[in-house]
DNA sequence: GGTAGGCGACGAGACGTGGT
DNA sequence: ACCACGTCTCGTCGCCTACC
């Protein structure tokens, strides 16, 4: 049996159980990749350690491959597929936990301003639209495919309530707004309308100028320019330069990130005041 | 309470494509 | 040629849960 067509039956094993298994799938096909198209018996612990090892520092990622592993030969032993595991005895230890860029009131005030006055027209994403959407992102904490996924329908204005369908874990929950927030929001929503754009309850709440649903790939190209624009760089040595994921992270919120719904008051709004 | 396993979502870059 | 955008891939983060 040769290796990848084991991890095409342990992938498919695991996916019909209910398992998205994507990264999984993604690492072991790296894998496969790496060690090359061999019988399953043949892998050599070092082209494992190899490939664990990839370039670079001992990140998470190391052990995010490993547990792929893991989970691999214990479905090719269970199998008879294998007699060893070639995977490594010992595993080093968990690196530091990713510390997320805080952004100073002062680079939130230019980031806000440069969305707000971000044109061009072969845009299909408006400032118009970008900036009520980091001002979700960094009001309520939502992720960017939380955000984008929104409909028409989750977005109650009136009790200031939005709902979250199905995100990460498979949850579904309700996230409340503040009304400042949310009179940010009735002007997009108001605007939205105004333009034409479809106003049935199942279409997503943002929407590009040619009506259609903005994707994850459009907002993190925009921020990329916002962010240049606004000249906000990090240069602590950190490996990545703020991220549109580091909005979700504030000073405010230190405590418990990600948790905080609604307003997000202080920050937020003096940065509004000013933009 | 701390640690590790498990897994979904996100970040970034490369590359291809289509419009201007 | 250039730009915006979609897709793919590798790498990473963060949360839940089980176990010690």
């Amino acid at each position: 049996m040769n290796l990848p067509q084991v991890v095409h039956d342990y992938v498919a094993l695991k996916q019909s159980m209910g398992s998205r298994f994507r990264t999984e799938a993604a690492i072991l096909k790296a894998f496969c990749k790496a060690v090359g198209d061999v019988a399953i018996t043949d892998v050599e612990p070092q082209q494992v350690a190899r490939y664990l090892a990839g370039s670079g520092p001992v990140t998470r990622y190391w052990h995010r491959k490993y547990e792929a592993l893991t989970g691999f030969y214990r479905f090719a032993l269970g199998r008879g597929y294998v007699a060893l595991s070639p995977l490594p005895k010992t595993v080093p230890q968990r690196p530091e936990p990713f510390r997320p860029y805080i952004f100073p009131e002062e680079e939130l005030r230019r980031l806000f301003k440069a969305a707000g006055e971000l044109e061009a027209p072969r845009m299909a994403l408006q400032g118009a639209t970008l900036r009520p959407l980091l001002l979700l992102l960094y009001g309520t904490g939502l992720r960017i495919s939380e955000a984008l996924a929104l409909t028409l329908a989750d977005v109650d204005l009136g009790a200031q309530v939005l709902t979250i369908r199905e995100s990460k874990f498979y949850k579904t929950r309700l996230v409340p707004i503040g009304p400042r927030l949310a009179a940010v929001l009735r002007t997009y929503a108001h605007d939205r309308h105004r333009q034409g754009h479809a106003n049935d309850p199942a279409n997503p709440f943002f929407v590009t100028r040619t009506d259609t649903a903005v994707t994850r790939g459009m907002v993190e190209s925009a921020f990329v320019r916002l962010r240049n624009s606004a000249d906000i760089a990090r240069e602590d040595g950190a490996r990545y330069q703020p991220r549109l994921h580091d909005l979700r992270h504030h000073a405010d919120n230190r405590i418990m990130p990600s948790r905080a719904a609604g307003d997000r008051p202080a920050a937020l709004w003096r940065c509004l005041r000013s933009a």
